[in-house]
DNA sequence: GCCGTTCGATACGCGAATGTATGGGATACA
DNA sequence: TGTATCCCATACATTCGCGTATCGAACGGC
């Protein structure tokens, strides 16, 4: 261990960027598969096509390799659900049908990421610093959705009421909802309910505005 | 290995169903501390005051032990929750808000119980018989809530339009807020954004009736 | 193409968890 | 109280996963 090794690399090639992306990759296919906890260094390094010795020049353990793919997953998807609303917000005219639709098919409901998710959360119940890690992304979800999102409500004749309920309300009923399409992978039924309810909240936590949308919509949603 | 070993035992000693109940009971705490993925037959013994033999001698394996305990548990809340709304059936007369603070004291936000809830979901989710087992459980839910939260609604003024989609919601919504309230348990502004969705779920899956509650609630209810 | 640096494969030792087999003490029942 | 049965502790062999140390190869700069 000279003082070479303990130094941080001068230059970084961009093999380990690559190595390091696959590895990324390959943890969220195991811990999907066989659950974070049940996973080892071994089953992650060989999906990705490594050994051990990669792993451990890219990370220090099984955790840190955790938090990172998380981390990168979850912003991922938060610039997808970004540059979907902002898509939305150039549009001439939106019904609130069709944004709810649009919004929703931008939060896609993956089982691996579900199953990925559950167990980072259970896992960062346990961790202070985690949980903070989550406190934040969930606070950036806040940031980016709310703007946007009432931004889309407006050009659809409602005016939201109720800011960060209105963002609290649509993360939790995501998640809720999103076991039971889960749980029931076949049962369309079940999807249709989570439309429904997701057209309840916005609802409730809006009020009708007068534009061209504002009457023809009251009436499909309030009953 | 003789025949009576593998023949089922004649006579179970109470000394056995108490061990049974104490490695459960232990199977709780140390999957909730360390996730169950990452604990040990040995840890679950300890923890219980046994060692492995009792183990073995009770159980075949520890996702066996972790339906059992996850099966006992849940079953052990509905029962409470079934019980606070038969109880809350017995009453003269009900505002809506003091049923809803009813059944959500009925069902306390247990991160222990959290915790162990997300892992068995995710282990739900890649295990058809669990996943089936998991999907009976939240039918046993309906069975047991609707018919109780709908007379406890009527009593309070109000009639249910969706029995179906307002007993998944009301899933979904303890689902989704309970994450919420376990990531910052120091905010009583979660808490109380909580039970303000429950209060527009509740209103939004039914209409007022009239009754004595109903003209005063709605102004509560409705903005 | 040469050379210094970085990256990842391989080999090693260690500790921990597993499941089984067996024996002694507890328990139920007469 | 005696005894047949049951239940759990103990000991053992084995397998598995981890982290480190070392070395050859790939890489980037010149």
């Amino acid at each position: 261990m000279t003082a070479s090794d303990t130094a941080a690399p001068k230059r970084v090639t961009r093999r380990r960027a690559q190595t390091r992306q696959r590895l990324l990759d390959a943890a969220l296919e195991v811990f999907a598969e066989e659950g974070f906890g049940r996973s080892t260094v071994d089953q992650v390094c060989e999906r990705a096509g490594y050994t051990r010795g990669a792993f451990y020049s890219n990370f220090t353990s099984l955790d840190e390799l955790f938090l990172a793919m998380w981390e990168q997953r979850s912003g991922a998807m938060l610039d997808d659900l970004r540059e979907a609303l902002q898509r939305l917000g150039t549009l001439e005219s939106v019904s609130p049908d069709e944004a709810l639709r649009a919004v929703l098919d931008a939060v896609p409901i993956d089982d691996a990421w579900y199953r990925v998710t559950a167990e980072f959360t259970a896992h960062a119940l346990r961790n202070p610093s985690l949980r903070r890690v989550m406190a934040a992304r969930e606070e950036a979800i806040h940031d980016t959705l709310l703007p946007l999102v009432e931004a889309a409500l407006v050009r659809a004749g409602r005016r939201v009421t109720d800011r960060t309920g209105l963002g609290h309300a649509l993360v939790a009923v995501h998640d809720g909802t999103a076991v039971q399409c889960l749980l029931e992978p076949d049962d369309e039924a079940v999807r249709q309910r989570r439309e429904e309810l997701f057209r309840h909240v916005v609802n409730a936590y809006s009020s009708a505005y007068s534009t061209a949308y504002s009457t023809q919509s009251e009436g499909a949603l309030d009953e």
